[in-house]
DNA sequence: ACGATTTGACCGCA
DNA sequence: TGCGGTCAAATCGT
């Protein structure tokens, strides 16, 4: 273990920065219902400016953390790179993050349709293999997958693997990857993950995660857990036909583990603390509760707190070079 | 023997 | 109708 490096400072200085940032714009979007900023009666309200510059704000701070993790990486055999799905201009999820639940409906009849299939998130991950260490395939990454395809796509010069979870029948994970070589630069894959995993992978696997002060994750709070990243979506104003503008989506997910429950939890009103990294809850914790006050749609009050001189799991950036 | 990979066939969608 | 994605039988590896 080593003390926190001048990169790491830096990386969790803007995740920080971009959390605050991301309160701020969600107590104002909450407060406001009002899509129109002139007609704003809330002297407390930001205006339309000051928001944009946190949204902007928020967006920079997770480029800028990103970015770190891929130039701090150590992992000597790749580089990864992620963007976002350039259809639903979401900022990627982690594979891990939990969406649906094995005893949800669609998952009892032994597979996806290909509409649901479409709806299941996807982002694509831009992976560089080291040539010294050979082109033997595309990252490791935490999970076990099981190709079941390959085909030649027109007008791309190496053909597509198509990579299913280990588990898609014993668990009902219906987590699918795509692996396809750059044309350009042959020592780059991209990688497009469909769906997230709700298989027993999804909790750290020991191979790769020690399981440490062993986490209590109950699938239910994994599901809140992943409520609490949706609804800390910095929600626009709809539009005039009543659609959602674009919204900002957190993208760190993965190494998110609640590890106490306070007084119940999230559903009525009680806190769970949680803590980002897997070595502890010394890494990154917060203290996460619901504000009842805001009727149906639940609003997670998140008191993120940091300890500079705490030791950091170097697993935690694999974890996100891995996934992100 | 069992699980993983390969590969041609099949299907849905644009 | 062509293409991308998936299925499933054949094959391979341990």
């Amino acid at each position: 273990m080593e003390l926190l490096n001048c990169e790491q400072k830096n990386l969790l200085s803007e995740l920080i920065h971009g959390l605050n940032a991301a309160k701020q714009l969600q107590a104002q979007l909450g407060a406001d219902p009002s899509p129109r900023p002139s007609s704003s009666s809330y002297s407390s309200c930001l205006t339309t400016e000051m928001k944009e510059t946190l949204l902007h704000q928020i967006v920079s701070s997770y480029e800028k953390a990103i970015l770190m993790v891929n130039t701090t990486q150590h992992n000597p055999t790749t580089e990864t790179v992620v963007t976002a799905d350039p259809v639903s201009g979401k900022v990627p999820e982690s594979p891990t993050s939990i969406i649906g639940s094995p005893g949800s409906e669609e998952f009892l009849d032994g597979g996806l349709s290909s509409k649901k299939r479409k709806m299941l998130p996807k982002w694509t991950e831009q992976v560089r293999i080291c040539p010294e260490r050979g082109l033997e395939g595309p990252h490791d990454d935490v999970f076990s997958w099981r190709k079941y395809g390959q085909k030649d796509i027109l007008g791309a010069k190496y053909p597509r693997s198509y990579y299913r979870c280990t588990f898609r029948n014993t668990q009902h994970c219906y987590a699918t990857k795509q692996v396809q070589r750059s044309d350009g630069d042959p020592t780059i894959f991209e990688v497009t993950y469909r769906g997230t995993h709700t298989c027993a992978q999804r909790n750290p696997p020991p191979e790769k995660r020690e399981s440490k002060p062993n986490p209590t994750v109950v699938n239910s709070q994994y599901d809140l857990l992943d409520n609490l990243r949706t609804n800390l979506t910095a929600r626009r104003p709809r539009t005039t036909n009543g659609i959602e503008g674009d919204g900002f989506s957190f993208p760190v997910t993965s190494p998110f583990y609640s590890y106490e429950s306070i007084n119940g939890d999230f559903g009525n009103g009680g806190a769970t603390y949680c803590h980002v990294g897997s070595s502890g809850p010394s890494d990154f914790t917060g203290l996460i509760s619901t504000n009842t006050s805001t009727g149906s749609s639940p609003i997670f009050d998140v008191d993120f707190h940091f300890d500079p001189t705490a030791e950091i799991d170097t697993t935690f950036h694999t974890f996100l070079h891995d996934t992100m």
